[in-house]
DNA sequence: GGGATTGAGGACAGATCCTGACCTAAATAG
DNA sequence: CTATTTAGGTCAGGATCTGTCCTCAATCCC
């Protein structure tokens, strides 16, 4: 049964790879009968993948999309790419689908060959976070942390505190959270006894011990309550308002809507709002708008804008 | 025997969800007996998916990384998120792997279901690029280009040359090609009846015709050196050098590799090297470095520096 | 070290399924 | 209208699958 089985993964991933074939090409590809063909077809279709068929001259088989999700059957060279792209939306962090980026990565990189986790590797190290974006993540150490806890397996790595005094910790993970532009993750620290939160960018190597635990109630709704409570207060955000001197059609056109708002205040001018908790990285996003600006609050992105005019200036002298 | 298939791919979904299974659980979800399973995992090892096993308590099988991509088996959340993430590589332009990444999410929107097209359609519209980054280009145009290349079917879509005038074309796309941030289209223009190459920033709602035609040979080694000789002159590419009053080390730190060349002048300067189509691009890059900076070269830099240190200024007054 | 747990795999029998061959029907493009 | 292409019924021989039963081997824990 190998045989019927690994041809039709072998169908399904021509019928990915191109969109119609006629019959006797996948037949003399498959090396089995047209009749055999058909047969497949039906199978696939049994198995809920819709296979459309057109009858006459330049007809042929094509997958059409269903329902759910057919396996994807990816060459290496597309594996890579989805690799690296799973990597940067995992630190996007605009969209709200970094924590299922991270999952899929993690499932990914379980079954990616060596020989493509070394090229995926060496492309990752091109960083796209911009400069200015603040303290980077490293997606090797997120999805060593998801794989130990989704696998419930002890993760030991160093850690530095806020007051910049390093440990070592042993804990057993829960789960990782994502937060503005910041990743968190909630777990049980066995040398404490307690449930802390841990931001991933003050790790130091993280690795699973390959110890296993049994998982414990969290005692939060879930792990993102868990982390917002924990750092209620120290997250200092910003929030900027700020007068360009444009129309609204027009800025519209350049601002990606998940990057702030635009309000239209008359018909030359209008007001963006945007909100973030690094006031450089804010001072940039709005001087590359590329219009003309006066800033309503806070008071302290004057300060950044000031500075960064300076440099500027001192630059163009 | 469609359900020993299906079952064997419930059973590397089962295996790619988590990493140990052991067996009788195994059993009990897909619900055969003990002895099936193990067939089954000898049959994945026949078609050469790495399942490994260990005995004893707290044994089990679990998938390995192997030579091959075995086919992915997404749930509906994961599907989004590669999907997505896709569309920002595509759309990065720094990594070499764009054209890759809009051949794999052509692959997957092609057996995308509808609901979660649409839920990535919303999550899409959250553009990724910088606003500055220069003129944008859609991803769905991508897609409905890359597929209709991929499948031999002519495309249709309205074009704006660069000096302003509109026409509608009808041609037989052969490529899809990405240069620096600016993606081409090579194809063969049927009312022109010649090849022609295309800015897809410039086209208007590309769509298949539907009809099919049989692919041309390319008058040139390949589509990217057509590309290359079709636009020789007009790209205007800008190559900056400045030297950063930053020591190389600190400012390796904070610039990705592949956004240009750091080579340290002494122990606390360094000469910054890169280029981009796009001066203001080139600017913001630079400013963002948060270090003081003197431009060695080009000459036209300096206005636009100036040019934003006096918005800047405004603003902050 | 001993016992319990878990995977490995041979053998068997009955049921099921697969394949290719052959044939007819229906749809469609030119 | 004709050639092409998919649809699918039927048949027969061979291959495959499954559960049961059993014996081994590796590993963990007491």
């Amino acid at each position: 049964m190998t045989q019927t089985s690994s041809r039709l993964l072998k169908l399904l991933s021509l019928l990915q790879a191109r969109r119609d074939w006629p019959g006797n090409e996948l037949a003399e590809r498959l090396e089995v009968s047209g009749r055999t063909i058909r047969r497949d077809v039906e199978r696939l279709r049994e198995l809920g993948y819709p296979v459309e068929s057109l009858t006459g001259p330049a007809g042929g088989y094509r997958l059409r999309a269903g329902s759910a999700m057919p396996p994807l059957l990816l060459d290496d060279e597309e594996a890579i790419a989805i690799a690296v792209g799973l990597r940067t939306a995992a630190r996007a962090s605009v969209t709200g689908i970094e924590e299922t980026a991270v999952r899929a990565l993690v499932k990914l990189e379980q079954v990616l060959p060596a020989h493509l986790r070394r090229r995926v590797g060496a492309l990752g190290s091109a960083t796209f976070t911009l400069p200015m974006a603040g303290p980077t993540v490293d997606p090797q150490h997120l999805t060593a942390i998801a794989a130990a806890s989704r696998d419930s397996e002890c993760l030991r790595f160093g850690y530095r505190r806020r007051d910049g005094t390093d440990s070592r910790r042993e804990v057993e993970p829960h789960s990782l959270v994502n937060l503005g532009r910041r990743w968190y993750l909630v777990a049980w620290d066995r040398g404490r006894q307690d449930w802390r939160t841990f931001r991933i960018d003050r790790m130091a190597r993280p690795a699973s011990t390959g110890v296993r635990f049994t998982p414990r109630r969290l005692p939060a709704k879930d792990a993102a309550a868990y982390v917002e409570q924990s750092i209620a207060g120290a997250p200092n955000r910003y929030e900027a308002r700020v007068t360009l001197l444009a129309p609204a059609e027009e800025v519209a056109k350049r601002v990606p809507s998940h990057w702030g708002t635009i309000e239209p205040l008359d018909a030359r001018t209008c007001e963006y709002r945007t909100g973030d908790d690094d006031l450089g990285w804010l001072a940039l996003r709005i001087a590359m708008l590329g219009f003309d600006f006066e800033v309503q609050e806070p008071p302290e992105l004057l300060e950044h804008l000031r500075a960064l005019a300076l440099r500027l200036e001192r630059a163009a002298a």
